[in-house]
DNA sequence: GGCGCTAGTGTGACCGGTCACACCAGAGGT
DNA sequence: ACCTCTGGTGTGACCGGTCACACTAGCGCC
């Protein structure tokens, strides 16, 4: 009969079984539990046992399987982020602040991309977390993600990086979002400023009953005693941008525009371009979100920096507290803040 | 003494132990074992007893627990992908079609995000999804994802999208790519077929020693007789691209620009249009990736679609063979496809 | 000197699956 | 009538951790 010794095998084949917490409890001479306790820096370990384990442990090599740990105490560290089908600058920048917090705590992420259509696999990914005793962060800017929000059960520990709501969220609420009113507002009364006698707004698609965006872009010109025109509604993309400007191109008593993100004004950039408007001479545009491209538009975007990256960390440290049953009230993330670059300007004087 | 029903706790607090394949076993008056295999879709199970067992599983709304799974038989079921720091086009693209092709085999995904500083993080993801008994997907296009790639011993199963090789690949070297040579040469011969005298070349950093994008352009232009100029050293960005742009516009002899990716080709526009050269009338542009934003830039950006989601599928793909102990040769995937739009075209007839 | 207390350690069950193997009944062959 | 084979099922150990609890030794204290 032949034995291969798995730990040393060339081939490849045989997976070497690594060391477990009763191998370094044999060769250190304690029980299994004393190593257990060694590794969660257990308080009542004396300081000599634990040097002891301590270099097994690191002459073994040993890492405690995350499987064993997870089915003996529903613990997994782990936060599952549930993100719609998109590859959106923001999604991407708030997934990597989730990402980087994470890392932080030693929590490992996974990602579950959520389509519009089918509803099951949610439910599933979110069964998913529950039994493996994970948590929750779902990406709720759009109608996919909103959708997803509401299949998450009320008991299981969940964040929710959101649109700013219409009105004061219910307390306790895990969700966090980006002050857009107040951002929306800011870049009105800039435009204003500037001397147009009212900016125009195209709009993101909300999954609020009254967007705080078109909110803020309005209590701007009301403030200033102007009576907002019609928004126009857009979707996330350039193309509904493009058909957006197309449309405010045509009336020359438009000499603003403001735009629910950078994508679409792009698009408005380049139906204005097409329709052949000066851009900041005839009409200025500003977006929101300052993606890294915006600086290199036709003209440079002025646009709002809304910081991604610490809401996706305040998303996890929101679940992580859950996780440890605090309480968190539901807060705004971040400053925004207007950049203002060269697709902006004061009218020209009218001619007549 | 008083005592909480655990399943229907309303307060939310108490978390509801879910249904074991014990306990299904009991209800349906059969061994746990056979549980077992009726979720497992073992054959030697009689339709009678399936039938049973499994309307117990269905009232009972039983999962099986990931965690016991894997510890009992090391078999995650999962992938962890790897992938630098970025919000660029191609790399969400990649990781979509990854999840997809994951999500249909009910798998899950896992991200870590790598940095070029440390590279403990990495070894320790890597480490986990070893003693997980996980599957590894490297995103190595740049150098940080090349590092980690290093890092990843033979043994693990693993796959990695990658930039074109330089040579033929090792022989069962879990790598996939997408055609860069053929791309860059179909690119170039279209500009050059526009009657351009020569195409100029602005670079990606690359992972080899001989980047085959930058191999195509010169074989193209070698093959219409034409002595390739310097190329352009950029990195990813637009700034990059810019400075590479504000450099080519000076030189009158420069009539087509090829690029990159289309961050960079945006980046080039931007330089030419603030040097006041007229595209395409003065010189044409193209970029690489097709982001859906590119259709937008003024003017509209002709580039080369390359199908990331079926590069990350097929990453997917690999990464399961490998588990499955299949061998699987390296290969590029998917057909880059000319995008033709407003941003190229004849260059116009030399004045002198 | 006996008591309680506590710091430090060990024991065995348990989490929820899978695996190897034992077992049994009935079909088919001789 | 007996043996073998095979489809269908059950039993108990095991994966690698954690938990509750038992135990021991040394200390301070009356």
């Amino acid at each position: 009969m032949q034995r291969v010794d798995a730990g040393l095998s060339v081939s490849g084949t045989a997976r070497s079984r690594s060391a477990s917490i009763r191998d370094v409890a044999r060769i250190a001479g304690v029980s299994h539990q004393t190593v257990s306790r060694v590794i969660n820096r257990h308080a009542k370990v004396s300081p000599a046992t634990r040097e002891r384990v301590q270099k097994v442990i690191d002459e073994l090599g040993f890492r405690p399987n995350a499987s064993a740990r997870a089915l003996a105490n529903g613990d997994t560290q782990s936060v599952t982020v549930l993100m719609s089908d998109t590859t959106r600058y923001g999604y991407l920048a708030t997934l990597t602040g989730i990402e980087e917090a994470a890392r932080a705590a030693s929590f490992s992420v996974g990602i579950v991309v959520i389509e519009s259509g089918s509803s099951s696999h949610v439910r599933a990914a979110i069964e998913n977390a529950i039994d493996t005793g994970g948590a929750l962060v779902v990406v709720a800017f759009d109608k996919t993600g909103q959708l997803a929000l509401r299949e998450v059960p009320e008991r299981i520990p969940m964040a929710a990086a959101v649109e700013s709501p219409a009105s004061a969220p219910p307390a306790g609420a895990p969700w966090c979002w980006i002050d857009d009113e107040a951002a929306a507002r800011d870049a009105t009364r800039y435009l204003l400023e500037l001397g147009h006698p009212t900016v125009h707004y195209v709009a993101l698609p909300s999954t609020t009953r009254s967007s705080r965006r078109t909110a803020g872009w309005r209590s701007a010109l009301r403030r200033a005693g102007i009576d907002p025109p019609t928004p126009l509604q857009a979707d996330w993309g350039a193309l509904s941008g493009h058909e957006a400007g197309v449309f405010l191109s045509r009336d020359p008593g438009v000499s603003a525009i403001l735009c629910g993100n950078d994508e679409i004004a792009l698009g408005v950039l380049s139906a204005l371009h097409a329709e052949r408007r000066k851009i900041p001479g005839d009409v200025s545009v500003a977006g929101f979100d300052d993606e890294p491209q915006s600086a290199f538009y036709t003209p440079a975007l002025t646009t709002t920096k809304l910081d991604f990256v610490a809401l996706g960390r305040s998303c996890f440290a929101t679940v992580t507290a859950r996780l440890g049953g605090e309480h968190v009230e539901p807060h705004p993330v971040g400053t925004p803040e207007l950049v203002v670059r060269a697709s902006t300007g004061s009218p020209r004087r009218a001619r007549s």
